[in-house]
DNA sequence: GTACGTTTAAAACAAATGTTTATAATTTAA
DNA sequence: TTAAATTATAAACATTTGTTTTAAACGTAC
């Protein structure tokens, strides 16, 4: 057995089981014996359970960013100092989501994942991502700041993160909607044709008029 | 000591401790010690812990689907045989929404458990969810499809979820969300004031353009 | 081939979990 | 007031969890 051959064994188990049932609801014992590897394995690669986790999220995220990095790099170089519009950034965007998990086992683990991110409590996971991989994320806002001068600071913020929600959502509970739209409208709808959905709705969201400014601020439920 | 008392604490311990951190992350020594309950007052009262976690959703589901048929025979007595615009269908739900647990704990709680409801697994409480509640969304998404007589069924589908991921990821991840806001803008965001914003999101999202057809459907990833 | 660092293996550990039991306290009704 | 039913309490139960330990197998360099 090659010398990583474990390690790669545990992760390719332990990312499907989370993003099928969630962390707390996978037991090391479960990814251990599906993936026919010894229960002490885990301990002696990766240290402990929640190490596991942030390694399955590396996996995906390392590749990701760099590549949106450099994406970003030649995008800039392409329109040399003009700003890049904003379609074409949610476009890039969506193009290196979809790139780098393809090779791999697929989208819709890697957007599980993101989803389970958000929603599990985790405190060290939410803390681990905004530490390695809140870089990238600042770069792309600021230039989605460029292309969007029309809007106030905290509009933006708060467009961004509607718009990430659907995003993540809809990917994350792929599974169950699918199944629904294809009982009660027989159409099978492949992940690129949900992207094809999603992008008019996205960028008319953020393209929205702006909202009435609020007169009165006497707000009372929390 | 009341007769309900003890069921009533249960309750309105378990929310806020299953909002926090989830229902798998939660334990029934949590609960009760902090609820100040015995145990086994748990598994009396409910039966087991899943039926206490059905319970808790009940609280708010019940009262709201009740309110919100009533809202829309109004609506449909109001409007006589026209079709009911759209904006108001969405302004009537979300203010049924918020009236609901404004009597109780708040509504962030709710919507984070509506979160919850969909990214963990607990199969039980979405068959429960969908066996107790699924005709008042049908019913909402048949008038929805009155008001929106230009959208493919499917494509409606689809932007409905876009939707309701919107809302829930922004209002169960509310507490973070809000505390970057006030942090890096300066800005105190109420709940009423995050659903002005989303109005004219949801409005814009829902009246976006149709995307191209797809004129090749070798999609590939799963 | 021997010695050494690395990896796997089986077993045991300590702690935490949901649930049940047996008993005490309390409320309710006659 | 007394008998019966309901509710509260403490203890124990049986599993399951992540982790550690101890020893065996493996690979590699000298």
């Amino acid at each position: 057995m090659a010398q990583n051959d474990t390690v790669t064994r545990i992760l390719d188990t332990a990312e499907v089981l989370f993003a099928e049932r969630g962390f707390a609801e996978t037991s090391l014992r479960h990814i251990t014996s599906k993936a026919r590897v010894n229960l002490a394995a885990v301990n002696y690669h990766f240290g402990s359970k929640k190490s596991l986790i942030q390694a399955v999220f590396a996996r995906y995220l390392d590749p990701f960013t760099e590549r949106f990095h450099t994406v970003l790099d030649d995008l800039e170089q392409r329109y040399a100092g003009e700003v890049i519009p904003l379609e074409v950034l949610l476009d890039n965007m969506a193009r290196t989501v979809l790139e780098v998990p393809a090779e791999r086992n697929s989208l819709k683990v890697f957007m599980r994942l993101l989803g389970l991110a958000y929603s599990q409590a985790q405190g060290h996971l939410r803390r681990y991502i905004q530490e390695h991989y809140g870089s990238v994320f600042s770069r792309f806002s600021s230039l989605v700041r460029q292309a969007t001068p029309e809007l106030p600071d905290a509009e933006r913020f708060w467009r961004l993160h509607f718009v990430l929600g659907t995003v993540i959502f809809t990917l994350s509970g792929l599974d169950a909607l699918r199944d629904i739209a294809e009982k009660d409208y027989g159409e099978h709808v492949s992940v690129r044709g949900l992207i094809d959905r999603l992008r008019p709705v996205v960028v008319a969201a953020m393209q929205a008029p702006l909202p009435p400014l609020e007169t009165d601020n006497l707000s009372t439920a929390s």
